[in-house]
DNA sequence: TATGAATGAGATTTCATTCAT
DNA sequence: AATGAATGAAATCTCATTCAT
């Protein structure tokens, strides 16, 4: 159960705050499909609520019914990707130099990839608005937190004692995160299994060797 | 020497093409320079015209006398630093598993560190633009392959056969640029000696295991 | 009986002209209410037809049921109250320089400024949408010409010859209007024996001096 | 030398606080003397930036440059007027129960009507926007209040014990606004003279009878 | 009769670029 | 070579009114 249902599951409303009838339902979900189209395609500052509310077949006015900004719609949908992310995270495995430890690293890696894939795009638009202090930056600094801590948590057992854990777990996170970035978008022709197959060994290596 | 200086060996032009007295060059550096910080501050899509001429106490008109457009600035701001680093990366080491090479690496590495504590803005400012189709974001990408072919290249000896070399040598690239945008900017409070130890770590675990 | 009484006596209608059931009544009844706060609240342009069916909890549908217009809202509401003005308006006294003149003057104020304490912000109303050439304020200059000449017809006995009646007349009423408008709004902190007091004994002297 | 002389010798600035240039101050002064004409025509809700820039034969753009939005622009109108009027204000003289003091009195009386008909329609968008709330009403109430304690002040000789001299005030002010009000805009056809002598009258009456 | 949802014309505001001196 | 002023296309947002159930 992802967070995602969850959060679907509590009653969605109206940007005054009223409880939302089916076809309102609809509506909205309609805008935050055709916002996260949108926004993959030309990122956070192009993207026109022109642009949405056509590719949702909808209208200003119908827009503003239930976002209160342009921002707001992108921030909801971050707040739905992030909640996917965070429980992601708190599921990562422990990390262990066996068969079984590379198994479960690599099947987290593969639901992250998914991840990924599916919402990439949100999870590239925090970068964006990172710089300008937009409101929508706000949540990714503390998920990247989040995940280089899950992966600090979980290099338990070896660990050449020389290093920072902190920083190594953000060096193998922000990986993580980069490499699906390439692999999902452009450049990069690999198939998702050497995707895994280097990730797996990159940070087996560097937590083993 | 960098390309910087070989660039700015060139004579510098206005917009139309005329080449620059001595004040014209002084503006124009002055423009370039306040281009940078605004650029650091606000990212390229929050930047305004505005915000670059008050900071170099110009004018718009000055500003249309040297560059025929917003993006024509930072275009030019990132020809410049895409040379530093185009240089950089033909002066990347080969990797061994050595103490010399690994000593070559992190003097490598500490370099890119400099360069990126320096220009780190105009280098994150290519992935900003990225989504957006933007002229600025294509310079992005063709660094990024020289800087993953040179690692690629550079990964002679052992090397456990069942990697792609591409893969791995871009998912090392981007760690090491990701890592320094995480030092430069924010949260990860790290010394640079222990980022160079983790970076130098990862990648010979990596690539020797 | 009140003017009001006797517009009510006449069937109220829905927007299309049909005649309105009990339960009709009560809506519309509602609305015309809330519709009166939120004027006194507002003012006739920053009112929204969103307060008025939040007040009444109602709807934007059923808002149009009774009404064809924001304006129209507005304007009955004014009817209402215009009414109730003429009424008192062909009541005002004749004003003689005796005690008992001036304790029917003073009565008659009295009547007024409890009017005003209730209708105060429709009749305010008025005097906004006058300027901006809205129906709502056609029927501000008729009932205060109607006051001003019911004024000029009372003032029978002296007046010392030099002054126009109408002048005169309208300098009162004015006056009268003007200071329950600022003893039931704001600033002027004065009981209402002071202020019947301040009125009848302006005018008296304005009268027979 | 009124506030307004003192107001305009004080370089006028941009929205962002620059201070202008001769064509600069030229445009300014076109737009307000616009808006000026606009705000006499519509009042201040009806009236459009669009309407401005027409009458001013200029552009949005240039609109913004100067004023940071249309309240700024009728704040500062106000401001102008609020100015004159404190000033004729701190010059009303002292009421007295003789021919001398009922000229000073008159040639006052004269001077606010000047006034009145030049700025009338500013003067009245306050009363427009108290209600609402609106910054621009902010000044009103003070402008009125200084009104009123000057004439309270200038009420120095008979007063018959029993009223409030504040309220008298407020009550004689409110009179010689309202009448000016409908002489100005409408209904009231009364010549200069009339209008003065009607009033002089009745504020000797009230103050000496 | 009642209502939540949808609409779109029109308003304000921003900002890269051009103009005139 | 420099600059302050002007421009207008395009973006965001509001709200009276209509629709569909």
């Amino acid at each position: 159960m992802s967070t995602a249902d969850e959060i679907s599951a509590a009653p969605a409303r109206m940007a005054d705050g009223r409880v939302l009838r089916a076809r309102g339902q609809r509506t909205r979900a309609r805008l935050l499909e055709a916002g996260a189209v949108v926004l993959a395609r030309k990122g956070f500052h192009a993207a026109r609520v022109d642009d949405v509310v056509e590719a949702a077949h909808s209208s200003h006015g119908t827009f503003y019914l239930y976002f209160s900004s342009k921002e707001d719609l992108f921030d909801q949908l971050v707040a739905q990707v992030a909640g996917d992310l965070a429980t992601l995270v708190t599921e990562m495995p422990v990390i262990t130099d066996t068969d079984k430890g590379r198994d479960a690293l690599r099947q987290w890696l593969d639901r992250f990839a998914d991840l990924y894939e599916r919402s990439g795009p949100v999870i590239r638009s925090w970068t964006e608005s990172e710089l300008s202090g937009d409101s929508i930056g706000r949540h990714g600094e503390d998920v990247l937190g989040a995940m280089t801590s899950a992966m600090t948590r979980n290099i338990r057992p070896a660990r050449r004692a020389r290093l920072d854990p902190t920083v190594t777990g953000l060096a193998l996170m922000v990986m993580v995160e980069r490499l699906n970035y390439y692999a999902t978008t452009r450049q990069v022709v690999a198939t998702r299994d050497e995707l895994l197959d280097t990730l797996v060994e990159v940070i087996s290596s560097a937590l083993f060797a």
